[in-house]
DNA sequence: TTGTAGGCGTTATCAA
DNA sequence: TTGATAACGCCTACAA
């Protein structure tokens, strides 16, 4: 039999001290505390006078323990500190937070390492379940064998990796690039030169495929020369944009917002500018785009949702649901500025119109 | 006594299992896995096949049930989607990291009953430390009862809040804003305005007493329809500016870079631009603000160190630090570029060439 | 409706 | 050096 023993004064109560305070026994504590059973009203009463009276919280950790559930979700991403992933951070501790989750969040650096130690871990602390935003290369076995044998749902967030598993949110980025290219072409550009993220990765590789068939069906030529691989980083957009703008391109799409500013920082320092020299769409979009020069012309992704549709999938597969392997895939949205000088290539005269409007929806969204 | 029984297939195994398969006891698997104790050779070769035969991973929440620690600590910032926090919470996981700890993370919104809800949560979880950027106004005092009770270590992040703890690693924000207002100054601006933060936190505070000392240390007066005050997001920035706008000051100071954008949006709307109609100083620096004009001068705050300090300095007291309270303040640094128009103002020629060499000199140590 | 006692997977104290 | 066994704090059959 158990021996609960006086309760130390230091520590916290337990249940045990809530039951003799009460002068009932656990199960009813745990009864009431859970809403579980039915207590008779007197008993309830009773109980609930001593929780206050002893300020008993449950302990969590032993929960857990006792029920196999942490109602925690790890959270896995390349770099909280890229601006993409804040938001669809935020959305999922928000929608994790209406369920009752709570987030452990781990950064990859995109390095296959850090990644399965962070796995290892989150599997170790028994998370409920994982958003991931796989990097680039595969699993090794180990990991996948870990992971099949502690059976935990896993979704993938931006980026798929079927070997792992189907679940997964992700964006339509061949299409996303593909408008991009395309608006390019409109715009009346013909050496359109791309600044893609690393083949490894599959939103990547979409982008580059969208790149590929929008020059094709613009009848425009894809030069060799003007297609770079980055990472995502914006050194690589810097370096990138050194190499790629001495080959004189006349419009560049570029597939993430920090190889964006690294490419603009590069374009400055060899005196040239956008859109006069190059015309510029890039993805991602920030409110702060709205108001600062070049006013870029972006492909914006729905962030937040994508958090949030994650988790809920997460969420649901945790619960027990064992319907059919859900890709969702969210639509993204060109919002037209002024980086690729459509208006003026495209001998539009309303510049000024079709920039005003599209900023000021997309602040007063913003703002919101 | 225990009756383990045989592994259920399913389940991943435990350290009986283990212990079974090596014929020895728990405590010799226990003192193999935490390397404890002296185990002879022979017997610990036989429990390490043991555990790669099984696939054996401690349950980490076992292990925090016995110890009384989770190796986790809870981090609450007003919104990981301001893109101030992802650089802080990005230092202080690499810190935590470093030291074997994980970050669960909260969002308050600044709102004291999300701050409330999170760190009841946390600690009903059982978080070894907290993080965090205090929301304005008091806990209750029942939470702060609560917090005493339980003796968890809490480093305030950013912002001050004595009446829970001294700790605290902040930045220097009165010298920054009166380097700033100061700046403005010397750049010949008369008519200095301020959006600044919701005076009921520390920082924002600080703030404007930086402003108002630095007016009055530049023989500038104060004129009360300057001063507005925001509550650190784009929204309140953008009524600010409209408000503050239309009594034509010809300096403005903004508290931080959400606010920012959205008085540069009310300027827009206005037909006024900067830095011709108005100086503009914010806080916080970004990379991408080298690359887009106007070109902001900034107060930069060390946002990464801010992170790390304050984790390193949680984990010293989670490991039982007493050494008395420490508030570290870092230092923030003026970054000019253009948008006070300085060099026009206050007559100097190398405009370019202070620009160009601030400018790159950020993007180079953004780009390591 | 309520109580008893065993189990969740570790660690840690005592003996042996 | 090792092995039993009692915590850790909660949940939950099974009994009463």
């Amino acid at each position: 039999m158990r021996k609960p023993g006086r309760k130390k004064s230091g520590k916290s109560a337990s249940i045990y001290d809530v039951a003799r305070e009460a002068g009932v026994s656990v199960f009813t504590v745990s009864a009431v505390v859970n809403h579980k059973s039915h207590v008779r009203e007197k008993l309830r009463k009773r109980v609930e006078k001593a929780i206050r009276a002893l300020n008993y919280r449950p302990n969590l950790i032993a929960r857990s323990l006792a029920n196999q559930r942490t109602h925690t979700i790890g959270m896995i991403v390349p770099d909280i500190a890229n601006p993409f992933f804040p938001m669809v951070v935020r959305g999922a501790e928000d929608a994790a937070q209406r369920h009752g989750y709570n987030l452990l969040l781990c950064n990859s650096d995109d390095s296959l390492d850090k990644e399965e130690t962070a796995i290892e871990l989150l599997l170790a602390k028994r998370v409920d379940g994982i958003l991931l935003t796989k990097a680039g290369g595969d699993f090794r076995p180990g990991i996948r064998q870990m992971i099949k044998q502690v059976d935990v749902p896993i979704v993938l967030v931006m980026r798929t990796y079927p070997k792992l598993t189907k679940d997964a949110v992700i964006t339509d980025d061949y299409q996303g690039a593909y408008d991009a290219v395309c608006h390019l072409a409109r715009s009346g550009r013909r050496r359109i030169g791309l600044i893609g993220g690393p083949r490894k990765v599959s939103n990547a590789l979409a982008r580059w495929q969208g790149f590929h068939d929008a020059l094709k069906a613009s009848g425009l030529p894809l030069d060799p020369e003007l297609v770079i691989e980055g990472d995502y980083r914006m050194e690589s957009g810097y370096r990138a944009g050194h190499a790629l703008l001495s080959h004189q391109p006349d419009g560049i799409y570029v597939a993430n917002h920090l190889m964006t500013v690294g490419l603009l920082k590069a374009a400055e320092e060899m005196g040239l500018s956008c859109p006069e020299d190059f015309g510029l769409i890039s993805f991602d979009d920030y409110p702060w785009l709205g108001v600062f020069r070049p006013r870029l012309t972006t492909v914006e992704l729905p962030k937040r949702e994508l958090g949030i549709e994650a988790a809920e999938l997460l969420i649901r597969r945790i619960s027990g649901d064992v319907s059919k392997v859900a890709v969702m895939k969210l639509q993204p949205e060109l919002r037209v500025r002024e980086s690729c000088g459509f208006a003026r290539h495209a001998g539009r005269g309303k510049n000024r119109a079709v920039d005003g409007v599209e900023a000021g929806e997309n602040l007063i969204r913003d703002l919101q």
